[in-house]
DNA sequence: ATGCCCTATGATATAGGA
């Protein structure tokens, strides 16, 4: 079975790009983030043209995650356990079903703006609300494989953005935020890491100053998982070739392939 | 080569992204 996680940054606006890629790439389960439209805007008809159902969370306007499946889907979860507010809403930032078999969420984590800011604190707060989510699943399904793949918004490690020094006082690498992703190692899941390719191990490229050619990129599209799906595992790739070109995401899908029993 | 920001909105500027 192969799964994949897709920061689309705008599902309406990116939905040619988004059924030649399904086609293309032939995934049976897709996350989805940053859809920017509501749960009534989404585009079912050529996902569904393209052989795919949508399960879908969102208000419009920014944020906004789905699950799409050729395997289906059940148990179908939007939002998190104690999720936080910002500025007075609770973002569809997170859902979750079960597909095929192998437990998956779609997660879209806050950005955080800057450290000290009210939505660095907000994005504090709801990684701890990812992890109780986390430990009520890993309770509610110990023997399922489980996935929790998409855009975490941080890079694990120095090496995962183009360069360190340009990130001094910037989100994305603080010791706090890096600190929630061994949070949710310590409950029990590990990284599912990705080929490198091209020697770049990146899943972003900021459409501003030719950042992609430039090899200015980040690593933050990430996947953690529990024994159960890691051991299935049986290859893991970065598909940059999807950000190339006109009208792409700023996004690479994260491709995992699975040998399901 | 892949080429120098994009998207949605009470839109003709602004906020957010990371």
């Amino acid at each position: 079975m192969r799964m994949a996680t897709w920061n689309v940054n705008s599902v309406g606006a990116r939905i040619d790009r988004v059924v030649e890629w399904l086609e293309s790439a032939q995934p049976d389960v897709v996350a989805l983030q940053e859809l920017k439209c509501t749960d009534e805007a989404f585009p079912h008809v050529p996902i569904q043209a393209a052989g795919y159902e949508a399960v879908t969370h969102g208000t419009g306007r920014w944020n906004g995650v789905a699950i799409l499946t050729r395997v289906g889907a059940t148990d179908v979860v939007r939002g998190l356990v104690g999720q936080p507010e910002f500025d007075g809403a609770a973002e569809p930032r997170a859902i979750g079903a079960t597909c095929n078999g192998v437990r998956v969420w779609s997660l879209y984590c806050p950005n955080g703006r800057e450290p000290g800011h009210d939505h660095y604190n907000y994005k504090l707060d709801w990684f701890k609300a990812l992890n109780t989510t986390i430990a009520g699943d890993l309770a509610q399904y110990p023997e399922l494989p489980l996935a929790y793949i998409g855009d975490y918004n941080i890079a694990p490690t120095d090496a995962d953005v183009w360069d360190i020094e340009k990130f001094v006082d910037s989100t994305h690498v603080t010791a706090a935020e890096r600190a929630a992703l061994t949070d949710i190692q310590e409950l029990g899941l590990t990284e599912v890491m990705p080929r490198s390719l091209k020697g770049e191990p990146y899943t972003f490229w900021d459409y501003r100053n030719g950042s992609f050619h430039r090899g200015w990129g980040m690593r933050i599209d990430l996947v953690y998982a529990n024994q159960a799906f890691t051991s299935l595992v049986s290859d893991a790739y970065v598909d940059r070739d999807a950000r190339k070109g006109k009208g792409a995401s700023d996004h690479a899908p994260v491709v995992v392939d699975l040998d399901l029993p």
